[in-house]
DNA sequence: GGTGATATGTCCTCCCGGCGACATTTATCG
DNA sequence: CGATAAATGTCGCCGGGAGGACATATCACC
């Protein structure tokens, strides 16, 4: 195997953490890559879609991906994923059609894992099989503590969450103030008031499509969560 | 095998539901059996609670539990288990504290599963792992489904939607009001308004710590399902 | 059967947030 | 470099629901 093959491997398996629980062998990680192949998603393309059938799962490599579930009241977006993120999954172990809809937000690049090939991988490496599936109740669990989390909140306190949720490495949320609405099931003008009170309380600085996050402790202050967590 | 042991293996062996998708062969039954024993709980007393380390799940056998989380705002209630569910065992399964706190509504016979001795059977017995965790994606899937299904809802809608989830064979539900303002994260007083307007259009009748749902259609109606489902 | 605890039924007030309407700013693209 | 689309900033109105207060009904237990 060449290096560059040997790092996609590694990248693969450092997207399903904790490899300190059950460790993955050489050759797990071989039979695992063997189980797809890459594929490129532009922005506004879906993945999947909910209720069609899952024939796969997708490993998050590149790029940024939003997660919704489309009700008579209209889109509720439950999720938006990063780099190494593990979508899908759920409903192809459960054989059910796709619970959410993907959507990609940036240029995507994943990886395609066949249902129909990694099964029988699976039942070879049950290993691998315990470490996915806890990976994908921890996941699940994530997005309920989300969920919970925002439930019977203030704007106010929700868009502080929000914001140091989606923060990147440089304090920035590349969001425009319509997506955080339809992030949270708010309206736009409500976020652009919790925004307006935070900018000039010197919390943030707000710009076009772009939020900077300037004194992070603040927003954890309106959050409700202790600045340690 | 005695014939009320055998019975008791069987029950456990449904408890964990689809058994047509990968059927447990019988001396998987005695292994899960032999990895715990029966608990009993009195109304009010916990099973486990949340943050507490998290040595053993539960199957509820008989009696009903309700699932809450503490957070800053105070109580909010994610669930209530019958018969038949499985609990604990995500964060089992993780290895992480328990998620939330299970607490006895009424006398709870449950199989308490030991961590340390579950996890060897599981490792030699793969397939019931398998359908073990699927059957946790499952449940956990199925409060997310709820609790955005409860999202940016009105309180009548929420309590037409929950009257149809909890209500029994005979279309009771035995819940005080206050309960069912706590499972909403609604107020008592706007829960009983609901109800008044339910009750004078005949869809429900009420009484002392119970519901009866006598049009269910028309719940249906106003929670916004098709009446198919 | 009386008595205290617990549930239910109503009223009223206040505030959050949805929504329509509109002005202003910033990006995009021919 | 305009023209057009998209995003942001503000206002006002109004409905839904939280929460206090209190009367009444029902249960449980001595």
């Amino acid at each position: 195997m060449d290096t560059a093959e040997y790092q996609h491997f590694a990248w693969l398996a450092r997207s399903f953490g904790r490899t300190d629980y059950l460790p993955l062998a050489p050759g797990d990680l071989e039979a695992l890559a063997g189980a797809g192949s890459y594929v490129d998603k532009y922005p506004g393309t879906h993945l999947f879609k909910e209720g069609e059938d899952s024939t796969a799962a997708y490993v998050i490599e590149r790029g940024e991906a939003e997660l919704y579930r489309t009700r008579a009241a209209g889109r509720r977006v439950v999720g938006r994923v990063r780099s190494g993120a593990v979508i899908g999954d759920i409903a192809m172990f459960q054989g059910h059609p796709y619970i959410s809809s993907a959507r990609a937000v940036t240029p995507v690049r994943a990886f395609r894992l066949e249902r129909t090939r990694l099964l029988p991988l699976l039942i070879e490496h049950p290993v691998i099989a315990m470490r996915w599936l806890v990976a994908g109740l921890s996941q699940l669990e994530a997005t309920q503590q989300r969920v919970i989390r925002l439930m019977h909140r203030t704007v106010r306190e929700q868009v502080a969450e929000v914001l140091l949720d989606e923060a990147d490495a440089y304090g920035e949320v590349h969001l425009s103030q319509s997506s955080l609405a339809d992030l949270l099931g708010a309206s736009r003008q409500s976020i652009n008031e919790a925004l307006s009170g935070m900018r000039e309380s010197g919390s943030i600085e707000t710009g076009y499509r772009v939020v900077r996050v300037v004194e992070p402790d603040d927003l954890r202050e309106v959050a409700g969560r202790p600045s340690g967590s």
